[in-house]
DNA sequence: TTAATACATGAAAATACATTCATATATTTG
DNA sequence: CAAATATATGAATGTATTTTCATGTATTAA
């Protein structure tokens, strides 16, 4: 029965695990706060603000908007990315309140 | 200075990179959960409710051990596990009421 | 003390992710 | 149209994570 029970959520956990996964890395954490902060930022912005590489960064952009948590709108040379899912950011608050202590 | 502003919150971001990836998968996931809802469970529970094959449960149990997210009290031949922060309960039901939609 | 059970460990293999680099495309400006 | 700028793309490479498998250790019970 604990597995029945447990079976209902698997694709609801699945989900939340893929969602995690692409938040879980250190640009795209930063990224996710500086548009939470900022409703829309070029590439550019962000390249600047982050200090990292511009392809390597359009990656990152990319692969977030692929998984719904980023929307992209050009504008001339620019592309704004902004975020898709404002909800994300409650994540962020949620875990900067978690001290873990390790 | 959105530079400056950046670089105080690196830490925390890279610590809450840390927590996610830790997190991120949907085994540990669905152990996080587990233990949201029962306080402690030996690895053979988890290994029977998950369906998980018991090496590769250790490891991840350990993992998460290592990384501050369970703790393990051993009773007998059994080892219990349960969550040290119960504040990452907290994310999942975050992350459970985050419909990202795609 | 032997057998059985529960769990841990470590190395190897498999898979997935991140990074770099070189280059392409689209847009604007002169 | 040519040059400049902003961004994207894709392949190659490097690195990290997951999984498997075989085996080890500790505890209990007969």
């Amino acid at each position: 029965m604990a597995t029945v029970a447990y079976q209902i959520n698997k694709e609801k956990l699945e989900k939340a695990a893929f969602i995690l996964k692409t938040v879980a890395h250190p640009t795209r954490l930063a990224i996710v706060d500086l548009l939470s902060q900022n409703e829309k930022l070029s590439v550019n912005d962000i390249c600047e603000i982050l200090q990292c590489e511009q392809s390597l960064l359009s990656h990152h952009l990319i692969n977030m908007k692929l998984k719904g948590i980023l929307r992209s709108e050009k504008d001339g040379l620019n592309v704004f990315y902004s975020l898709k899912e404002r909800e994300v950011m409650k994540l962020i608050e949620c875990i900067e309140n978690c001290d873990c202590n390790y």
